[in-house]
DNA sequence: TCTGGGGTCCTAGGACCC
DNA sequence: TCTGGGGTCCTAGGACCC
């Protein structure tokens, strides 16, 4: 049976939502990101994409570019729930919904033909329907596969709706640019260009040995995509692999007591994100990030899975103890990985991480109940230098 | 006023075991 | 008394995605 995916991705997703909630920012620029020092533009509307903005430009640079622009934090919480309810219209499409990111997903709406003669009327359904009920604008691409329906929605951005069907594919790919392969970031593209690649197309008729010689085995994988071909399912379930958080200083931190201070703010975090999504790890990840932008990471693993913040942060805090500072510190992260489903069964722990346990989720109970800033560490509450 | 924060996947070396 | 070989786990780094 012919597979049909469609891909939907809204356009400029946390501007628009900024956009359509005050009218005093409608055909304005707008950018939504980091505001402070050091922040990075998130999303950039298409008015502010006029004047060179686009994502992951540092916020500096976008003030420079584009003075006139409102420049908006955001509000991650909205955007969720904005998530949430195109998740909801979707779902009433196809039990085979992947999200990929809060503005993106794929569908498998493959044998729908009983119900729709075109694949193409179900992207148009859906599209009303996320226009008619929350007032915002999404882009979906329908195709055999899901690079071709990726591709196929930023074909038509804003507001498209590019279908490829199978008789279109060599045509469809042919004069891409090699920086929409999937996979293809900055260095691949880089080197890809360095021996005459330059669309999807010329990818495809590459000559064999001399993409495994610059590629090795990920060579196959590149030349399948660049023929159109990818048979990875829609998958809706995936199990987190880690979890964690970090952070970006206003200024690098240059004592250990800061950078302590902070990685039991980061261990609690985690913690908390842990036991909300019930899951336990074993391995605790330290990121520091210098000032001179050189990233390191340090790794621990456990005997036995924890969620406890006070076990991960003592871990985090050993793991710290060997590494040299000789300079700032301009980031610091924890993440837990080799996660396992931590199902409230405390044979899983030992007594006193049980008793320990018991009283997080009391702490967390609290904080749902009168918010984050209700209970905290005496030694959180010392005021941070900004 | 260079370079966020949430992730995934891959590679490669070393330890360790049989 | 010149160094096999496969499997698994751990660690570190890096490319990439949104």
């Amino acid at each position: 049976m012919q597979r049909w995916i469609i891909h939907v991705d809204m356009d400029a997703f946390f501007a628009a939502v900024e956009q359509r909630d005050d009218p005093s920012l409608r055909g304005r620029p707008v950018i939504v990101g980091g505001v402070g020092r050091r922040g990075v533009v998130s999303t950039a509307s298409y008015e502010a994409r006029r004047f060179g903005v686009h994502s992951a430009m540092p916020m500096s640079e976008a003030r420079r570019l584009c003075p006139q622009g409102v420049f908006i934090p955001g509000n991650h919480g909205k955007y969720e729930r904005v998530a949430a309810a195109i998740r909801a219209i979707l779902a009433a499409f196809s039990p085979l919904v992947e999200p990929l990111s809060l503005d993106e997903a794929f569908l498998d709406v493959t044998g729908m033909e009983w119900l729709y003669d075109d694949p193409k009327d179900i992207a148009a359904a859906i599209k009303q329907r996320i226009s008619d009920e929350l007032s915002l604008t999404a882009s979906a691409g329908v195709a055999p596969n899901k690079f071709l329906a990726k591709l196929a929605s930023d074909w038509g951005k804003p507001d498209g709706l590019v279908v490829v069907r199978p008789g279109e594919v060599a045509a469809f790919l042919r004069a891409m640019p090699i920086s929409r392969l999937w996979g293809a970031g900055e260095k691949t593209t880089a080197q890809l260009k360095g021996i005459g690649i330059n669309t999807i197309g010329q990818l495809a008729g590459a000559d064999d040995a001399l993409l495994h010689r610059h590629f090795g085995q990920a060579a196959d994988d590149m030349r399948r995509l660049a023929r159109g071909e990818d048979d990875r399912p829609v998958v809706p379930e995936h199990e987190p692999k880690s979890l964690g958080n970090e952070i970006t200083f206003a200024e690098d931190l240059r004592t250990r007591d800061e950078i302590g201070t902070c990685l039991l703010a980061l261990s609690q975090k985690v913690s908390r994100r842990l036991r909300q999504s019930g899951y336990a790890g074993r391995t605790v990840t330290v990121k520091i990030r210098f000032g001179s932008f050189r990233t390191i990471t340090r790794s621990r693993t456990l005997g036995e899975p924890t969620l406890l913040g006070d076990t991960i942060y003592e871990t985090a805090r050993a793991i710290m103890a060997g590494v040299e500072l000789t300079e700032g510190v301009r980031l610091l992260g924890v993440t837990l990985s080799n996660l396992q489903v931590y199902g409230g069964q405390t044979s899983l722990f030992a007594v006193d991480e049980d008793k320990k346990l018991k009283i997080s989720v009391a702490v967390d109970r609290l904080k749902d109940k009168f918010g984050e800033g209700a209970v905290t560490r005496g030694r959180l509450l010392i005021p941070k230098k900004e």
